[in-house]
RNA sequence: GCCAGAGUGGCGAAAUUGGCAGACGCAGCGGACUUAAAAUCCGCGGGUCAGGAAUGAUCGUGCGGGUUCGAUUCCCGCCUCUGGCACCA
């Protein structure tokens, strides 16, 4: 009678193994120094209501790390947490009449339920939401303490408006003039708001990222282009009867062609030059400053300008040239004010035109020389420079430099380094954030609050209306304060910090989430930092990535830690498309894990979300592919359940005892376990981890039949054990049945990950192509440690190598031993 | 415009250091089992030409060149797509 073979019935056996890791603690974890240390991290996931396949990818990428580096001897910290304050939250509050925080915590046990019943090998005793006051008592912390520093400060500024969120907005959430999460179009208002001097850490955060080898490059170069350094240098041009006017150029090699001066609508200087100007060109003015800020910094609006009526002297030629007022100059970088040099720059170029201005080339291309009155475009490239008295002849580079210095030893310039970045604003004009911990006294000014006050906790009764501004306002009792200096009558501040404050330094609190007299215990901290391997999305590119790295750099000058980057390995995942278009909440059209679960199990979803494409490439979702996977599962369940014999003991495999099936199969497992093992650890190429165990089924299929009897047996027990282990990180509850249905007593995730025996990877003769110029004519079975001449002898006694050598000349023959022989005939 | 990444069968993809292009899977086709279907198991599968077939010839990794005995891989020049930045001086 055939064995009845047990069915997989995959929701009953997922359940069992998830209560037994809750039940027995396997993935909780603690500093120990006598194992190596392991922190694999994801990107904390917002509660917006329900898991989606997106985050699941991510969260199964992390897993399998996991996983695999504690079976092979890590002390691995995998932990998670909800980035949980913010304005979702605040909205519905509004939309459904209740309360931020009752719709945040439901949505939070929603969501953990969800992971839970994806087996996820979490750490829970170290779950955080950063809307816990014990959490965000230590952004105000942190706060205080760059307040003191001059890191936190207030000033008044254009800043980013979204008139939809009815908040400021940071540069970085500005994405292209729209709101990063509603995309609305932004405006630019000139507001009072809390800046954190990111721009002091600017040099800092392009120059560590030497450091960074592990982050994808792609990421850098954003970051670069965030940060936007520039070299060049800056120049004063003094004005008749006024005060100078500073200019930044990247380009001073190019000075002698500057014919005129440009400043910005809102540049200091504009009002004195133009006191005298008539009532037209004052209108003109005040029509250029009210111009939409952001269609002028993005280049939609037409260049326009006017003259201030002023002169200055340019320092190197000495010439007069004329002060304008444009548009398509900027106060928020350089210095608010440029030189003009029509000949070399587009944008000057076509103003020059439009304004008749004098367009005077001063460097010479390789292709032969311009002329001002007839040229049709600006020459922007290097070149020799021409007609500039002291410095003809230089190519532009040596240039820049002997200008530079000249202007530095006269006194009127020198180098300069621009930056695109600005400082981070993070005040938002709505509740469900952490209140920024300051006081305004009408003696004392502003004033940051006690530490033994923290945490300000929000106050839970505020009105949400959705009208009439920050709720917060209306809670007289939060707004009510008294100074902490004088101990009058004050006003508390009502702004909250911006969310992206809160994930900038969480992975700090995983390592000790319940210290409450620091942010962290620094010994817990010190134990498990850098981050290994940070895994997330990539549109955090400039956002979250650059705040987390600003945030160490500041801690290390706070003297909490000592380092200053806290992410050694960086891999963003490729995000999860449906129907062309990212997954997401906004866009409506996720795809709850629920479902799939119910009908393929936890396992199968896992395996063919890692299995559809490579991790860092964006995949579309499919409903059709998921049945290969699954089919693979069963597949090995079914080998699993044939061979399935409790309470056998077991051999090593006697290599010079088995059969050539026999061998042939342990050769083919120990490929795989190399294979396997490289794919997750160092590329994490989990995809063709698990096409290689899938090869290894098929194998073990086919062989199983030729197996030479009793002498095999433990090469085939040793092969499914195999399998069985290497499978684990992908399908952890199957694997975990199956490894009891092959006898073993003990959960695999304490289990030594397979080694490889190269004993077991010998072989008599390896397939060897013969080229002939090139082309394949045969493949040759050539004994291991063949040496050349035997390749060639072999590749030339073979019948259909023989034919095409026939007649001709054997010019050269290259050997790669083992793999293949090229004959060159003439 | 600048920067980065990508382009391989009907589809998702693989090829780890310049060495057998298309592993693995989906969809498809054929066979076995079955009264039948599902499931399962076995097999086929880039194009063109020749052949009944095994097979052989030839083309083939976005396009055009180059280096090399040999190129999906390296170099030069284009095209297309994706992402980021953009009147940044």
């Amino acid at each position: 009678m055939v064995n009845e073979i047990k069915p997989y019935e995959f929701d009953e056996i997922e359940r069992r193994f998830q209560e037994q890791w809750r039940a027995s603690g396997t993935f909780e974890v603690s500093e120990d120094s006598s194992r190596p240390k392991f922190y694999c991290l994801e990107m904390l996931p917002y509660p917006s209501g329900d898991i989606h396949v997106g985050h699941v990818r991510n969260y199964c990428i992390t897993d399998v790390i996991t996983r695999f580096k504690r079976m092979r001897g890590f002390n691995v910290l995998h932990p998670i947490g909800w980035d949980a304050l913010g304005l979702p939250a605040e909205n519905a509050a509004i939309k459904r009449g209740t309360h931020p925080e009752s719709w945040t915590r439901a949505n939070i046990a929603g969501m953990k339920a969800q992971l839970q019943r994806l087996g996820f090998s979490y750490a829970w005793s170290r779950e955080i939401a950063t809307c816990d006051a014990s959490y965000y008592r230590w952004n105000q912390w942190f706060f205080l303490k760059m307040l003191e520093r001059g890191i936190a400060y207030r000033a008044n500024s254009p800043v980013n408006w979204c008139p939809s969120c009815l908040t400021v907005l940071a540069n970085e959430q500005a994405e292209g003039g729209t709101c990063w999460r509603c995309h609305s179009a932004i405006e630019i208002r000139d507001m009072e708001q809390w800046f954190l001097r990111i721009t002091d850490y600017q040099d800092a955060l392009l120059d560590d990222m030497s450091a960074l080898s592990a982050w994808p490059e792609r990421v850098l170069q954003q970051q670069r282009n965030w940060v936007g350094r520039s070299a060049g240098a800056e120049v004063s041009f003094p004005v008749e009867g006024g005060e100078d006017i500073r200019i930044f150029t990247t380009r001073i090699d190019t000075i002698y062609g500057a014919t005129f001066c440009v400043l910005a609508p809102e540049h200091p200087l504009v009002d004195s030059l133009m006191s005298g100007a008539d009532q037209v060109a004052q209108a003109t003015l005040r029509r250029l400053r009210g111009q939409d800020r952001r269609a002028r910094m993005s280049g939609q609006v037409e260049k326009e300008g006017l003259f201030t009526g002023g002169f200055a002297k340019n320092p190197f030629s000495g010439e007069r040239v004329p002060i304008w007022v444009g548009n398509f100059v900027l106060m928020g970088y350089g210095t608010g004010a440029i030189m003009a040099v029509p000949a070399h720059d587009e944008r000057d170029f076509e103003f020059a035109r439009k304004y008749g201005l004098r367009i005077h080339p001063v460097i010479q291309p390789p292709t032969g020389g311009l002329d001002g009155a007839i040229m049709k475009e600006a020459y922007v490239g290097p070149g020799e420079v021409t007609g500039s008295a002291g410095f003809n002849g230089l190519p532009s580079e040596v240039a820049i430099e002997r200008m530079t210095a000249h202007a530095a030893s006269q006194g009127f310039g020198g180098s300069k380094t621009a930056y695109r970045l600005k400082d981070w604003l993070i005040s938002r004009q709505r509740y469900w954030g952490t209140p920024i911990p300051v006081v305004y006294c009408p003696k004392d000014g502003v004033v940051g609050v006690k530490e033994s006050d923290l945490p300000i906790v929000l106050p839970p009764d505020a009105p949400f209306t959705g009208e009439g501004g920050n709720p917060l306002e209306k809670v007289e009792a939060f707004v009510r304060a008294t100074c902490p200096k004088c101990g009058g009558a004050a006003r508390r501040e009502t702004d909250t910090m911006d969310t992206f404050v809160d994930s900038s330094w969480y992975f700090y609190r995983y390592c000790s989430p319940t210290t409450d007299d620091a942010p962290f215990d620094k010994a817990a901290v010190k134990y498990w930092f850098p981050i290994d391997l940070y895994v997330g999305g990539i549109e955090h590119a400039i956002l979250h990535l650059v705040y987390s790295r600003f945030w160490t750099k500041v801690m290390k000058d706070l003297g909490l830690i000592d380092w200053g980057e806290p992410a050694a390995r960086l891999f963003p995942q490729g995000m999860v498309h449906n129907n062309g278009e990212v997954m997401s909440k906004s866009k409506g059209n996720t795809i709850a894990p629920d479902d799939v679960i119910k009908r393929y199990g936890a396992d199968t979803l896992r395996l063919y979300i890692l299995f559809a494409a490579p991790p860092e490439l964006s995949m579309e979702w499919s409903e059709t592919g998921i049945e290969g996977p699954h089919r693979f599962l069963l597949r090995v369940w079914r080998l699993v359940q044939k061979h399935a014999r409790p309470g056998r003991p077991r051999a090593h495999p006697d290599g010079s005892a088995l059969s050539d099936t026999g061998s042939a199969l342990r050769r083919k497992v120990h490929q795989t376990i190399a294979r396997v093992t490289g794919d997750i650890d160092e590329r994490i190429h989990l995809n063709t981890a698990v096409a290689a165990l899938m090869e290894l089924t098929n194998e073990i299929y086919r062989l199983e039949e030729g197996l030479g009897g009793m002498s095999d047996l433990p090469a085939l027990a040793e092969g499914l054990d195999a399998l069985v282990l290497l499978l684990s990180p992908f399908a952890p509850h199957a694997c975990e049945q199956m490894w009891l249905d092959l006898g073993h007593v003990k959960s695999l995730v304490d289990e030594p990950w397979p080694r490889v025996d190269q004993d077991a990877l010998r072989e008599a003769s390896t397939e060897v192509a013969v080229q002939v110029n090139g082309k394949i004519r045969a493949r040759i079975m050539v004994p291991v440690g063949a040496d050349e001449a035997a390749h060639k002898e072999l590749a030339l006694s073979e019948p259909s190598v023989k034919a095409q050598v026939l007649g001709k000349t054997l010019v050269k023959t290259v050997i790669v031993a083992g793999r293949l022989v090229n004959l060159v005939v003439k």
